[in-house]
DNA sequence: TTAAAAAAGCAACACTGTTGCAAAAGAAAG
DNA sequence: CTTTCTTTTGCAACAGTGTTGCTTTTTTAA
């Protein structure tokens, strides 16, 4: 598959902002937009940086929380402490969260991405913890870097 | 095992110390304190709280780098990133942390856990990626929640 | 086109973590 | 125990990150 024209890419986010009944908006078309045209995730910071100029710092808050809500995107947490934000699969629904991927990070062009393939082992826990949610995530070297 | 006499506590906070040639403060004696005599990991803010009235932020946040460069605690990223500290078993040595375990965070008294004896089975990473480190963070219910 | 609803921008603020520097405390030696 | 040297602490100032309330602007729907 070739890469996306950004036709493409605007049909694509006008019909997920309708999908989830959010209005059409500048700051999240462009946001949407930086999520779709490249495959890892973003930190807030990245956001910023490339639609900062256009857009409130405040915005740019309210527009990932939002699409974090609708489950449009989710977090990835990192060593770090610095939050990632990446594009749901087509089954996440509003509150719900279906991503049991795992994330990798690359230690040294510092991307993250989604394996969505990876399958983990179920985790055998000590008597009387019960699990709710795993969160792998994989630090290492990543296919372009290898 | 009973609980630990505050004597014992005292002896381990000296040796450890010592075994790390850091010298003896009234700060770093009193961290050590709260991470030996409960169980489970410290957010900043928890240490903060209940050192913080006698030492300065500054000096919390120093004493805990020293602790975590020195391999006499590491660091656990959690999902609302926030960086919880939990002491090292005694293989840890400066610089080199070899804590392999996974943690649990209970949702909910919010207690984080190192669980030292839980293995995992390897993860098989897609062609070109390779692994360095591999944190895995579970969430769910403890067992004094249960 | 208009009215109602939603989102964006702005200002102000709280919280977290960092740095430089002077004062205080600790270690080592005599 | 006292002196000297080294390390740590506290303080002040600051940068970065995220939040909230309120007003203006934009979007939507009738
Ligand atoms: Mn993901
Ligand atoms: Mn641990
Ligand atoms: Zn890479
Ligand atoms: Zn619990």
């Amino acid at each position: 598959m070739s890469e996306k024209t950004a036709i493409q890419i605007d049909n694509q986010v006008g019909e997920l902002l309708k999908k989830n009944s959010l209005s059409v908006t500048g700051s999240r078309k462009k946001i949407l937009q930086l999520f779709l045209e490249q495959p890892g995730a973003l930190a807030h910071g990245d956001i910023e940086r490339k639609a900062g100029e256009k857009f409130d710092r405040v915005t740019v808050y309210r527009t990932l929380q939002t699409f974090v809500d609708k489950g449009i995107v989710h977090t990835i947490p990192t060593a770090d402490n610095s939050i990632r934000y990446a594009l749901c699969k087509d089954e996440c629904s509003e509150g719900h969260h279906h991503d049991h991927h795992i994330h990798f990070v690359c230690s040294n062009c510092n991307n993250t991405y989604c394996l969505d393939d990876v399958v983990t082992a179920e985790i055998k826990l000590p008597k009387g913890y019960s699990a709710e949610h795993v969160e792998v995530v994989v630090e290492g070297v990543c296919k372009n870097c290898n």
